[in-house]
DNA sequence: ATAAAAGTTAAAGTGAACTTTAAGTCAAGT
DNA sequence: ACTTGACTTAAAGTTCACTTTAACTTTTAT
């Protein structure tokens, strides 16, 4: 089966500019044309799989397409390429971590806001703090992009 | 106490111009000020634990500046902010979901290129699929933010 | 045969979240 | 008193990931 660049986009939820700009970055290697029109076929969308994990999980344009390239080189990146793998699945690991935190977090905020409904007023959880005390800021999860040298 | 900026920036791992950036967006309500110079006080801290959560769960600047806004009217906001506060609960619980997919995702293909070195080729899995099956390309889950009418 | 719909490109534009620059003020140490 | 370093502002610049535009070609439907 083949499909046009409007199928592909619909089936993935982006539009069709994003998928001629990701072919342009050089996110879609050999890709099918006739006519020079864009045709994907059913090897396409293992990789467009792979594709919208990545991108899903906040992999940068450019090092997604390094993966591609190393991909091209064939069984002499293996290596490297489960590397890459790895370094992605930290993120992954990481990032879910991260999001249970603010999990806590927010339902702290949760209870305080059924609190003060329930009283009418603010002032009734104003001096409340969350489990992990409010004024240990050292105690916020940092991600890495944000740790700076300055 | 009170704390410099640059001091607050090194505690939220962030630069001073992006404190500065918060401020002018109006993201830092009641700063003090002393000849001009923002003091942060242990007060400021409990917001920024707050403003550290929201942001880092993807929640935009102008979002976080409304919450503020309504804030700032007192008690007569509880139940629109507390709105808020659900409704970001649920961005983070999806968002967990779908992070939680993607590491399946990135497991299929640890194991890919594991078993693709112990070969010292990829042919021995490259017709392998993972166990959702890999065509099935409207199992993807799509972000709301993906979905486009077009 | 022809009109409309869907495809193409290169290039310019957008929006979010900062970051940098330039010109200046304030505070601390020698 | 003076230099150094941290602070201030407004405004311009940057980066990323698209999105839009304009001019054009190909495909599809009537």
């Amino acid at each position: 089966m083949s499909y046009s660049i409007k199928e592909v986009a619909d089936m993935m939820g982006v539009s069709t500019s994003t998928l001629r700009y990701y072919d342009q970055e050089g996110l879609l290697p050999d890709l099918k044309r006739v006519n020079g029109i864009r045709v994907f076929e059913d090897k396409d969308f293992k990789w467009l799989r792979v594709l919208n994990c990545l991108k899903n999980t906040n992999m940068p344009i450019k090092k997604i397409k390094e993966y591609v390239e190393l991909a091209k080189q064939g069984d002499a990146s293996l290596e490297e390429r489960y590397q890459l793998i790895l370094e992605q699945k930290n993120v992954i690991l990481e990032q879910i971590k991260e999001w249970k935190y603010y999990l806590k977090e927010i339902e702290y905020k949760e209870w305080y806001y059924e609190t003060a409904i329930k009283a009418g007023t603010e002032e009734a959880v104003k001096d409340c703090t969350p489990e992990t005390p409010t004024l240990a800021v050292d105690r916020i999860p940092q991600k890495e992009k944000n740790r700076k040298k300055e």
